[in-house]
DNA sequence: AGATTCACTTTCCATGATGGAAAGTTAAGC
DNA sequence: GCTTAACTTTCCATCATGGAAAGTGAATCT
């Protein structure tokens, strides 16, 4: 199974919401992810390169409309970032002050 | 209940890594959490600092330690930015391809 | 008391990320 | 051939981030 791996180029906010929104579909036209996200066109654009340099996108042009898909190793990356990110975020969610550690400060 | 918000401020990786750590405990020396999260002293300073301006984090000089601990604004925001990553990562967790929306790509 | 150490804090500096705007590119349509 | 649609690149300005080193102030030592 995947193992927790936090992946900084996964990780930055508007990539994150790339990779989450192409990790349920096969694949989803540019216009569509970018008018979902909010974006313009270049800061789409940027991304998806980035993405793709990463190794974790695939951009396939089909007549006028960029289809753009999580590759294997993207969907894997972002798994693994998801799961790390569930791991941090399982530390936080022991509710609150008082957890395992019994750490207290200078007026406990 | 807590509504699902993304805080640039909290998602930078080092300060989400600090704000999960300090949300389990009532607080903790600036050492245990340098060292926890394996960053230099002036990289902890600066990002407590970051966090103290936003409101987050309290530091507490007690004799040569100093003490962190998360604000309840702080934990509201933390609470708020983790219920918002769940909502991006259960976008992915669908089960993958063929999702909800039925989007193909150009071979489909 | 003065020197030293500890535990951070700030400054300095260099690099890399990020975004908006505008210009550039290319296939498709008229 | 000219225009349009749909991106891609470039240009530019700003901000974030980190390491190294200098600075600060409260202990502790001699």
């Amino acid at each position: 199974m995947t193992q927790p791996a936090f992946d900084e180029t996964i990780h930055a906010p508007i990539r994150l919401r790339i990779c989450a929104m192409l990790a349920a579909v096969e694949s989803a036209e540019f216009s569509v992810v970018r008018d979902s996200i909010g974006i313009s066109d270049s800061v789409l654009s940027k991304h998806a390169k980035v993405l793709q340099t990463a190794g974790y996108l695939d951009l396939a042009k089909a007549r006028r409309t960029t289809w753009l898909s999580l590759t294997a190793s993207g969907r894997a990356a972002l798994a693994g970032h998801l799961a790390e990110l569930r791991r941090i975020a399982a530390l936080a969610e022991l509710t609150g002050p008082t957890g395992p550690t019994g750490l207290t400060g200078p007026e406990g």
